[in-house]
RNA sequence: GGGCGCGUAGCUCAGCUGGUUAGAGCGCACGGUUCACAUCCGUGAGGUCGUGGGUUCGAGUCCCUCCGCGCCCACCA
């Protein structure tokens, strides 16, 4: 053969293909937004579809929770694009200040042997933006190889020129609104990082520790009141002891004096009801300057604050001889020495909320100390207001619940760090102490000058910003903001936040919040939350464990489109996916069906006789799968419209595996043998709904859909223009070609689905019985089908049945009745067509009464069935539309039923 | 302590506004190599949808109880 079919491979090349694609997309300029606000073709009535990537951090490399967002997002952005709205995705990373500062002050360690101290600040942050410039492009790199329809010139990086002047904006403003301020206040201290942290950025963990129980001796006595501790080096900072107003043990104590252990400091006994008589003692040390509660409490009662540890978790000289140890040495030794001075009651094993480090992973310390903070609530209530109204929809809807709770709890952010690697904190101080917030350096100075009369030495704030607080920017300061860009005024606010549930209140809260405050307008309208994704067995990936799945060695190996489906339909939003490498494998599988089917039609193409001489005329068939296939692509507009991905990708799958290339194809292959117009017609339909089904498929696949796309239009049009899709002629490339358009309804539809399942129906039933009684694969045989009124339709489907069942075409007989069963054959029944294959000496007629008794028994179960449930209150309470549909369903039984009937009765 | 989610075939999971014979992939069993595909084709076995109750003509789907699992938030020493 001549055509085309043996130049392409039978197995789909993925890893040539996608490169090439995706350089003749980006060439092309598809991933521009088509109504570029600095273009003439701008419609302002048309709103465009806007998506700002959740950016990754710029030393990261490609795991699958990335994969997971770029294929969403891509997806979502593809299918607008194809409906014609301008789509705008900005792509970008985030300098991810601690993340990036560890890793780089890790590397620093291992080549030069220096530490971060040791080179100093400013030089540590040239090795770092060096450090930037070096990595910071793989991970753009890798999500491009997943296909990313980004906009890659409108590529951001939270540290760029732009975006440093948005962060120092947003500051100055929340500033003279006075909603930031500092103050020494209880934070999250980590040792490890030498940093404050968020209270988001430490997590509890359950665990086995202990509960030490000890006196607290009260001045002047041998009395004493026993307390219970999880930390007792912070008994060197305690103020007070407390006891419950009303616990009658211990009245007597309140008011006296109390002696801390081994320092002899006195401390008053008070009176709180925070504490709960019930738990441990009764009794409570309280420690402001290290515990959040004894904070508030010392508050109350006007207690001093003691710290005793310092900024790497050290005693300090508060602590008398444990001045210098280590918080872990000095509770050993303290209690050693309690012990020996008769101060220790016991010690029990004691399970507990830990709170450690996201990042290091050490213990996190509550301390005293000076940091920078916003005050949240005037921000967090508009917020909250936006999602209640509707204004932002979180989808799934459950998730809406999680965001208030969230928001109506929420605290003060500390938002100052104690690293290098972000945004300066955008304050100057006199050496007087006054602080002058300013924009840049020069406007700092300017204030000064007005406020002093004349030029002063500046210091600038040493801390950096919270790396989310730029990340709250992001939706905005990306397209512009604080500028009046034409960006902002036509793709703002952006239309979808896709992102993982993990981080709705680290980023997605704080985008709303930040966004209402600054821009006066909500940053998105959707919030879609994908889930995590796990291993197999719904464990986090992790290399510790070792079950980390890397996307790129997938990718390598089973494409990207396998890995994107898999992504995509086995996802559902705000739901953890456990991934398994059978499943990529299927769509691997699939990705390769994709390609043999479009190899296939490709082959036909050609023998496509140019000029039909009379007007179409469609065989059941061509009719069967046409209705489908408008039915599916009206399912998959209300599924994508319901943001129910994974399940629109099902139903595509489905229809395309198991009808179009299961049946359609196998039977389009005989239509094109009889040659005419009808050859012309079966690959004219062939083509349009191969083409609709790649159009529908490419949001998901992309590439492989892409490639077949383009040889399809080049080899329809070499061959013949008549050959084109309904809509139109074939676009410039399928990822700018119109989504399909569902069909109008004519009325034939059901009808003619009904004749093919029936045939389907007929064929399966046939195939059964060759499988069951072995009948050689190879064998062609005899077959007389008695189909009453459908003989006429069913007659013009003969070559077909004849065909798919392995039936010897001159030896199949269709009728519409039968005086006699023919001789020697054995009986089926297909709904209301009685089916004889001359197999009679294969099989056993008491075998045959059982299977055939079989077959009546259940159908005559679902006769039963049915009847009841039509004679019951069903029939008047259903809507009229399904109680119809089950009278039809008993019709078919009933009619069934019969024609079993008689066939028992022809055997005894 | 508060909030949320899950429990469907041996395994991993779908199942939207309740519509009456519950689906897929993998695995399993049997059979298949000429003309798209063994990364394939055909046929089949396999589930009282965690438990108990309720609403309804009708429940995997809605409501409640209980059992089991998971997650998030929270200051119990």
């Amino acid at each position: 053969m001549e055509n085309e079919l043996f130049t392409l491979s039978k197995t789909y090349d993925f890893k040539g293909t996608e490169e090439r694609i995706y350089a003749m997309w980006e060439a092309a300029g598809y991933f521009k937004p088509q109504n570029d606000p600095a273009g003439l073709d701008h419609d302002p009535s048309i709103r465009p579809f806007v998506i700002s990537i959740p950016p990754p951090n710029v030393t990261g490399e490609l795991h699958l929770g990335h994969a997971m967002f770029v294929s969403m997002e891509d997806l979502m952005i593809r299918h607008q694009r194809m409906k014609g709205v301008p789509t705008l995705w900005v792509p970008g990373s985030d300098h991810a200040g601690i993340a990036t500062q560890l890793q780089v002050e890790k590397h620093l360690l291992r080549t030069l042997e220096e530490s971060r101290e040791e080179i100093g600040r400013e030089r540590f942050l040239e090795y770092t933006w060096e450090w930037k410039r070096k990595y910071g492009g793989i991970i753009t790199d890798q999500i491009r190889r997943l296909g990313a329809s980004c906009d890659w010139d409108r590529e951001r990086f939270t540290l760029d020129n732009g975006l440093s002047r948005a962060v120092n904006e947003a500051f100055v403003r929340l500033y003279e609104r006075g909603l930031i301020y500092r103050g020494p206040r209880l934070i999250n201290w980590s040792p490890g990082l030498k940093t404050a942290v968020s209270d988001l950025e430490v997590e509890y963990h359950e665990e086995q520790g202990k509960l030490y129980h000890f006196k607290y001796r009260i001045q002047g006595g041998d009395d004493f009141l026993p307390v219970a501790t999880t930390r007792p080096e912070t008994i060197l900072g305690d103020t007070a002891v407390a006891v419950h107003p009303e616990d009658e043990r211990y009245q007597a104590f309140i008011g006296k004096t109390a002696l801390v252990p081994i320092l002899d400091r006195p401390i008053p006994v008070i009176a709180d009801a925070y504490v709960d008589p019930e738990f441990g003692t009764g009794a409570l040390k309280v420690t402001p300057g290290h515990d959040p509660n004894d904070y508030e409490i010392g508050e109350r009662h006007n207690l001093p604050i003691v710290s005793v540890l310092d900024r790497e978790a050290r005693v300090t000289e508060e602590g008398g001889p444990y001045a210098g140890q280590d918080r872990f040495e000095a509770r050993k030794n303290l209690w050693e020495d309690m012990k020996a001075q008769g101060l220790v009651i016991k010690e029990e094993p004691y399970s507990h909320q830990v709170p450690r480090s996201q990042r290091g992973g050490e213990i996190i310390e509550p301390m005293i100390s000076t940091q920078w903070f916003v005050d949240i609530k005037p921000l967090a209530e508009p917020a909250l207001q936006a999602v209640q109204d509707g204004r932002i929809r979180i989808v799934p809807e459950y998730f809406t619940r999680v965001y208030y709770n969230w928001m109506e709890n929420i605290q003060d952010w500390c938002i100052s760090r104690q690293l290098w690697w972000g945004h300066r904190i955008p304050i100057w101080y006199a050496p007087d102490g006054t602080m002058f917030c300013a924009r840049s350096e020069e406007e700092a100075h300017e204030k000064a000058e007005v406020h002093f009369g004349e030029a002063t030495q500046l210091e600038q704030d040493p801390d950096v910003l919270d790396t989310w607080f730029s990340s709250g920017l992001w939706p905005f300061s990306t397209l512009g903001w604080p500028d009046e860009t034409a960006d902002m005024a036509y793709f703002y606010p952006t239309t979808m936040m896709e992102t993982g549930y993990d981080i709705l209140f680290f980023w997605v809260a704080r985008m709303i919040m930040m966004g209402l405050a600054f821009t006066g307008e909500i940053p998105f309208e959707t919030v879609y939350l994908h889930g995590l994704i796990r291993d197999e067995q719904g464990r986090k990936m992790s290399k510790t464990i070792g079950n980390v799945i890397d996307p790129l060695t997938v990718m390598d190996e089973m494409g990207t489109d396998a890995l994107r489906f898999t992504l995509l339909v086995g996802s559902t939003p705000g739901k953890d996916t456990n991934l398994s490498l059978k499943r990529v494998e299927a769509n691997r599988n699939f990705a390769n069906k994709i390609w043999n089917a479009g190899r296939l039609v490709l082959g036909l193409i050609p023998r496509c006789p140019r000029e039909p001489e009379r007007e179409p005329r469609w065989t059941m068939a061509d009719g069967w799968i046409w209705a489908r296939l408008n039915q599916l692509i009206a399912q998959v507009d209300r599924l994508f419209e319901g943001h129910q991905y994974g399940e629109a990708g099902r139903q595509i799958y489905d229809f395309f595996w198991s009808e179009f290339a299961d049946w359609y194809l196998e039977i389009a292959k005989l239509q094109v043998s009889e040659g005419g117009d009808r050859a012309h017609y079966t690959v004219d339909l062939m083509v349009r709904t191969m083409d609709t089904c790649l159009r529908l498929l490419h949001p998901f696949t992309p590439y492989v859909t892409e490639e077949l796309w383009q040889r399809m239009k080049k080899a329809t049009q070499t061959h013949s223009e008549k050959l084109i899709p309904e809509d139109g002629p074939w676009a410039e490339a399928l990822i700018v070609a119109p989504w399909p358009a569902a069909a109008p309804q004519q009325g034939w539809e059901e009808g003619n689905i009904a004749r093919f399942t029936l045939l389907q129906e007929i064929v399966r039933t046939i195939r059964n019985l060759r499988a069951e009684k072995n009948v050689q694969p190879g064998l062609k045989i005899g077959a007389t089908l008695v189909a009453g009124d459908l003989a006429h339709d069913i007659g013009h489907q003969s070559a077909t049945i004849a065909s798919l069942a392995k039936i010897q075409e001159d030896h199949l007989r269709i009728v519409e009745y039968l005086n006699e069963k023919p001789e020697g054959s054995i009986a089926l029944v297909a709904g209301p067509v009685e089916i004889y294959l001359p197999l009679a000496e294969m099989v056993d007629p008491e075998e045959e009464k059982l299977r055939l008794g079989k077959d009546l028994q259940e159908t005559e179960a679902q006769i039963n069935r049915l009847q009841q449930l039509l004679d019951g209150p069903f029939a008047e309470k259903a809507p009229e539309k399904v109680v119809q549909g089950e009278r039809e369903k008993l019709a078919g039984y009933l009619e069934s039923a019969d024609k079993i009937r008689a066939q028992l009765e022809s055997l005894q």
